[in-house]
DNA sequence: CCGACAAGTCAGCGTTCGATGACTTGAAAG
DNA sequence: CTTTCAAGTCATCGAACGCTGACTTGTCGG
């Protein structure tokens, strides 16, 4: 392996800007702090990205991908465990959705949040719901993920913080059944 | 009235900094945008508050007091009023907790969401919820609220943004009882 | 009319920001 | 070993940042 890699500078820019974005949002983060963490000069952000707002974009652009595959009951129990208890570390602990939000004053960010809940969420639970008001019972079981999400790791509510997701298990059941007219399970392979 | 009034000059720079803290953020809005909006000196801002971040402190520390009388099986309903559909123009049109999520890298500014979630919100429902796990129930309750108030101001997603109280009033009760394992209330003075 | 004092302004400090262009250095090819 | 070219660095720009101390101006009591 080269000293002096194009690909792996560049990628170890774009996991530094993952990391420094989400953690402290887009105007408090420096070109020169995504730098120095990935160990290189900031001028290489400028060959290599343009600019910093191109660098957030492309960051913020390949958004992880969708949900794990299983039966249509346990759709709302795979969501949070894809929203609140996977694995984030990349996107500093939280869902890429929650770390955006801190850089939602800019409507770019705002317009990319809108279309990854209405495409990878919304859309999906609407397929599920009852009744006539499908798009508005699949946008507030939407909201109730990303409430969850954002209390349980930005404000770190103490019950939520703490909880795991078979604690929310049970609940997730009932409120995905109240809200989609339909029964539904709240953990994988629950029998009842 | 005098021209030169120094709690009216006071008022002035508390409200323009209120409006640029929730809409931008804590980093992007300088203190010069603040004194230009207020029409007088940045300096004054140094004189009267000390720092930035004191006025900071200053305009997050008197959040709009608590929640309107009533019965106890209208509570969610009312909250959900307070959060969502009160007119928020002075906060720039959001909650302050959801515009004060855009300073969430700060940590002061966390401290003081998680204060008033906890505090107004959280003790609130708690003492209404049923069973052993009541602050749990009480906090994803909250955690729906906040959730809406954010998919509806911030991600602005489509059936949210253009929904009435009186349209979310029958799954607000759903979903509060279903909850809380009592019976709610969805909208104040229903009788169904 | 006139000092006196507070309200408000002005010029500018030191720093950091995003961004640029000239430069240096490492490594592969001949 | 030398040439060559991309990878990476350096010096620096102009603007904006938070903040300060000296200054000006409006509004009083006398």
């Amino acid at each position: 392996m080269p000293k002096r890699d194009r690909e792996a500078t560049r990628a170890r820019l774009l996991e530094a800007a993952r990391l420094r974005f989400a953690r402290e949002g887009y105007d408090a983060t420096s070109v020169r702090d995504i730098a120095g963490d990935a160990g290189v000069d900031a001028t290489l952000i400028f060959r290599y990205f343009g600019s910093k707002k191109r660098l957030f974009d492309e960051v913020t652009a390949d958004l992880p991908a969708g949900l794990p595959d299983g039966p249509e009951e346990e759709l709302v129990a795979r969501m949070l465990r894809a929203v609140v208890f996977h694995d984030w570390t990349r996107y500093g602990g939280e869902h890429p959705l929650v770390a955006m939000l801190r850089s939602s004053a800019h409507d770019d960010a705002r317009q990319r949040i809108r279309r990854e809940v209405c495409d990878t969420y919304v859309d999906a639970l609407r397929d599920l719901a009852e009744g006539g008001d499908r798009e508005l019972r699949a946008e507030l079981l939407s909201a109730w993920l990303v409430g969850i999400g954002i209390l349980r790791s930005v404000v770190a509510t103490p019950a939520l913080a703490g909880a795991s997701a078979d604690d929310l298990a049970p609940h997730v059941e009932a409120v995905a059944s109240a809200l989609l007219g339909r029964p539904m399970r709240g953990a994988p392979g629950s029998e009842g």
